[in-house]
DNA sequence: TAATAAAGTGTAAAAATAACACTAAAAGTA
DNA sequence: TACTTTTAGTGTTATTTTTACACTTTATTA
C-alpha cells in the first residue's frame, strides 16, 4: 500500500504484538516468559513479543509471533487489550496489542524454546516482568476466569484426550478454588460435549480413569441451536 | 520522545481511535454517527474518530476524540477491540482502536454535533457505515450487553435521576427483550444500590413513579466486600 | 490378602429464577 | 362529581439451579 494522501500529517506509531501463553501441567496453570535478548531491558524476563509487519493484519502477526516461540500454528489465540500509554516502553513509543494462547504444552517444542531463553512458570510464581507485562497477564488472567465460565476453551489446554479429574483440576487452577467432584461431574457431562472413550489413563491412578474428548461437532451444534455453555 | 535506536528498523504505523457513542431516549438505544467531512469515504455515514498524537495514551486520544464531538468530558468509556486488517480503511494502513462511550443524552451539545454532521439512530435502523465500522457496532453491542448484566453500567445512559420503570425499559432496550416488572423491581432494588428520592416523575404517567438515584458510595463498598452486581 | 489411593456414584436441602393478576393513584372527561 | 384511562406499584407459588455431603469400586503394591 502507499504513503496516504489525505492522512499524512499525522504521526505514525510502533505497533507491538506481546502475547501471554498460557499452559497447564502438573496440575498448575503455567505461563511461558522468555529472557530479553535486546535492548531494552535485555536479561530479564518478559512475554514473547513483536512488532507488526506492514503486510500482515494484527491476528497474522500475533500468529507468526507465537509460531516463532512453540512451533505451534493451530492454536487458541484471542485479542485481550491494546496498551498505549506514551511511556509504556523505555525505548519508544510503542503501542502494544495482547493477546493470549492456549496451548497444549506437551505438543510445545522445547528446542525452540531454548533457542528465545524461554521457560514456564506457574502462574502465581510469576518473576518481575518488563514494561507493563505484568498488567496484561492480571488482565489475560481475569479474561481467561471469565471466558471459561462460558465457552468451553479450557480443553484446549488439555491433550486430546483427558479425563474428568484432569479437567476438575485445570478448572481448579483456573479459578483458584477446590471443587466438588460430583457436581463438577455431573455438569460437564451434562452439557452433552464430552465424547466418552473406551481407553483408560492408568498413571495417576490404579484403578485408571476413562479417558474423554471434547466432542467439537456437538458442541457447535449445541452452539447453533441456540445453547449456552456455562460452566462455574 | 525521540527516535528509537533499537527499534528503527521496524515499521510504523498509522493509529486511530473509532468511537461507539451510545445513547438512551424515547425508550430507544441510539447511535451517535457523523457524516464523513474528509476523504476517503466523504459524506458517507461513519463513527467518530480520530488519530492517536504522539504525546497523548490511547485513553487520552478517546476522551478528546468524545469531548470533541460531545463537549462532554466525564463520561463512560471503555476499550472495546483493536482492529488491524491490513486492507480495512481504503486509503492507507490504517491500525484502529475502538472504544464505546454511554453518555446521557440530554448533556450532549447539539451544537457541536451538528457541526460534525452527526446524527443519532436507532440501534436497529443504523445505515450502512464505511470500512468496518458495522463490525465495530456489533461487538460494542454484544459488550454492552454482557456488561450491563454484570456492572451497572447501564445508569450512565440515563439521566442522574431516573424511575423504575425508565430504568426497564434501558434494559429492555439494551437485551431487546421484555421483562417482567415485579421480577425487575424486586431484583433491582435487592441489590442494594438504588437510593429512593422524595420526587416524583410526572410526564409519562399521571399517577407519577418515585425517582431514584443510583447510590456509588453504596455500590463500591458492596464490591470492595465482594459482593457481585448480576442481574438478567 | 490386606492396605492404599484415586475413580466413580445419588440424594436432599437451599437458593435463585420465572410465571403470574390485581390494586393504587392521579389526571382527564362526560 | 363520578367515571374512564393510564401507568405505578405490589406477593406468592412453582420450577429450576446450585450446593452440600459420604460411601463403594477398582486395581496396584506391600
Amino acid at each position: 500500500m502507499t504513503q496516504s494522501l489525505h492522512y499524512k500529517k499525522y504521526a505514525k506509531n510502533y505497533v507491538a504484538i506481546d502475547s501471554i501463553i498460557f499452559g497447564f501441567d502438573d496440575g498448575k496453570l503455567k505461563l511461558l516468559l522468555i529472557k530479553r535478548k535486546f535492548e531494552p531491558c535485555m536479561g530479564q524476563w518478559s512475554l514473547m513479543g513483536g512488532f507488526v509487519g506492514e503486510n500482515e493484519s494484527l491476528d497474522e502477526a500475533a500468529y507468526r509471533i507465537l509460531e516463532d516461540l512453540t512451533g505451534l500454528s493451530k492454536v487458541y489465540l484471542e485479542q485481550l487489550y491494546t496498551y498505549g500509554d506514551v511511556e509504556r516502553d523505555s525505548e519508544a513509543r510503542v503501542i502494544s496489542v495482547a493477546y493470549y494462547a492456549l496451548i497444549k504444552i506437551n505438543d510445545y517444542d522445547c528446542e525452540l524454546g531454548r533457542k528465545h531463553g524461554a521457560e514456564w512458570f506457574a502462574i502465581d510464581d510469576v518473576p518481575p516482568l518488563v514494561f507493563d507485562h505484568r498488567k496484561m497477564v492480571d488482565r489475560a488472567m481475569s479474561r481467561l476466569k471469565r471466558k471459561t465460565i462460558i465457552q468451553p476453551i479450557g480443553f484446549e489446554l488439555l491433550p486430546e484426550k483427558f479425563t474428568i479429574p484432569q479437567l476438575q483440576k485445570l478448572y481448579e487452577a483456573i479459578h483458584q478454588k477446590d471443587l466438588d467432584k460430583r457436581n463438577f461431574r455431573k455438569k460437564i457431562l451434562s452439557m452433552g460435549v464430552m465424547q466418552k472413550l473406551d481407553e483408560k489413563e492408568t498413571h495417576t491412578s490404579k484403578r485408571g480413569a476413562f479417558l474423554y474428548k471434547f466432542d467439537k461437532d456437538k458442541y457447535d451444534y449445541l452452539m447453533s441451536n441456540g445453547n449456552m455453555f456455562d460452566f462455574v
